[in-house]
This record gives C-alpha cells, structure tokens and sequence, in this order.
DNA sequence: GTTGTTGCAAACAGTTTGCACGAAA
DNA sequence: TTTCGTGCAAACTGTTTGCAACAAC
C-alpha cells in the first residue's frame, strides 16, 4: 500500500465541483480507495472493497469514468479483460508498472519527439501523438 | 486498400503447421483478409465479411488468437470496446495508425533503450519492456 | 483412421441503461 | 425545491466454451 498523496475533502469537492458533479460520499470513497494504493483497482475489486459501505457497482463504473474525464485516474494494461486504473496527476504522463506487485509509478518527462520526428521522415505520417507503457519490476519485487 | 505482401500458399500452410496447426480454407481466408487491408480489422468485421464464406465467428476468434501467437496479426488500441488486429511482421515493432482511415505501419527501428535506463535511474524500477504506439495522420491522409 | 477444426448454441464476463428513490446544492 | 446521483435489475456487447459433425493430415 503506498499512499500517494491526500487530497484534503475541500479540494477534492472543488475538484468535482469544478467538473459540474456533485460531491458525493460514495465518490469520495471511491477515490479515496484509490489514493490509498499505487497498484490501482478493477472495478469489481472497488466494488469489492466498498461492498460494505453498500456502493453499487454502477457508481464505481460511472465516477471511475468521471476520474477518468477528469483525468485524475489513468487507464494501464491490464492481464484479464478487466482494466485497472490508477491514480495519477492530470495531463501527459506514462505509467510504469510492476508486472509483480503492480504498483505504478508516473514518468512525465519522457521526451519522444526525437523518435516521433524520425518516424515522420520514415513513414510520411503526422504524428500527433503516442501511447507508451513501461513494465518491469519495482525496486522492492526485484 | 494497401496491399502489404501476400504469403504464397505454400508458404502459409508451412507456417500453420509450424505452430501445430492445420492450413484450413478458414484460416486462409481470414489470413488473406488482414493481408489486403493494413488499416485491419475488428473480429465482427472479418465475421461479415467472410459470412457469405459461411465462415463462423468463433473461428474468426481462434484464428486470429492463433494468428497474434504466431505474431502475424497485432493488436492496436481502437476507439470503441472492441479490439482491431492488422497484419505485422514476427518480432518487437510498435505500430503507427492513422486516425482517419487506420492505415497502421510498422516502425521496427525504434529504440527506446536509452530512454529505459533514464527511467530505471530514475524510478528504481528494472525496466523489462514497454507497450508504444504511435498514432496521427498518414500521408494521405493529411 | 486419427486427431484437430468448424460452427452452432449456450454460457459468460464486463459494461451500460432505464427508472424510481434519495441526497446535494 | 430543483437537479443530479444512486442502486437495483435488466439489457447489451464482446468473447469463450461444449459438443457433434466434419475435414486435414
């Protein structure tokens, strides 16, 4: 369990304000769930571990995908069908995930224009962008 | 329709039996497909198009499981819930697609090497690999 | 002839939607 | 008090599996 960062409740309410949603108990649970764990959740294992607090599922679908919008939930490959998420800061950023413990931590200042420069000379396209993932083992699996 | 490089016969049969497998009209004719078009194609699209052939979806399914096994066919991010696959060549490469008409091309020359020991440096992580695609406008496109 | 493949139908898993009730602003 | 969010159940979509007939080797 590596905790992040943490939100203070008035931030966070500005923060789904501020995207026209209502600050709701249920939502903030679900993000606080993900602020607790750098490895991300599925969503059954949020609707898992907020079952008690009688969260449906349908909740945790829809404000992962209001995280999501609101970029403060990133999307990482994930073994089964079923993604994960994780918590990140918003804007462009790459994941790099412990295929072991599947903690994930941010890159933001991994430069690709040089690579995406010569691919356009190669190949003619424009390249407009890029979706990039590393994996590997965190220090602590290793 | 960008025709990439169609396999002699003899030479796909080899290849299905190489890895185990039986070289059925099926399987040719779902192969031959992805061969025609490098924009690729979603499972129910490779369905309708060969139905008039009689050919069954789950085929289409466990052929072109069986074709991302032998590497021939990679899978490349698509907008909706259901996943495309175009033709490649065996072996690492990183896919470059086009956002209008998904045209995909290989790049097989792209070393992220240097990039991967800044990140290890940085994180702490043993870097082992990495997902990576590219996408913008081709050529035509553009 | 033996063994793998096909294609149908049924099962499954993940996700989305309709709607009445309840809570945030 | 208005509007949005919740949670249940049902619907949907994409994918997998069981099995008898069939085809490749």
């Amino acid at each position: 369990m590596n905790t992040i960062y943490v939100l203070p409740q008035k931030e966070l309410r500005h923060l789904f304000n501020k995207a026209g949603l209502r600050f709701t108990p249920q939502r903030e649970a679900i993000w606080r769930l993900f602020e607790s764990n750098s490895a991300g959740f599925t969503v059954s294992q949020v609707a898992a571990a907020l079952a008690p607090q009688k969260i449906g599922q349908t909740t945790v679908y829809r404000t992962i995908k209001a995280l999501q919008d609101m970029e403060y939930l990133k999307r990482v490959h994930a073994e089964g069908g079923e993604h994960r998420f994780v918590a990140s800061r918003p804007g462009h950023s790459h994941m790099l995930v412990c295929r072991s413990c599947s903690k994930a931590v941010e890159c933001t200042d991994c430069d690709l224009s040089v690579l995406e420069k010569l691919i356009a000379k190669q190949t003619g396209f424009a390249v407009e962008g890029h979706h990039l993932e590393f994996f590997g083992l965190c220090s602590e699996c290793f």
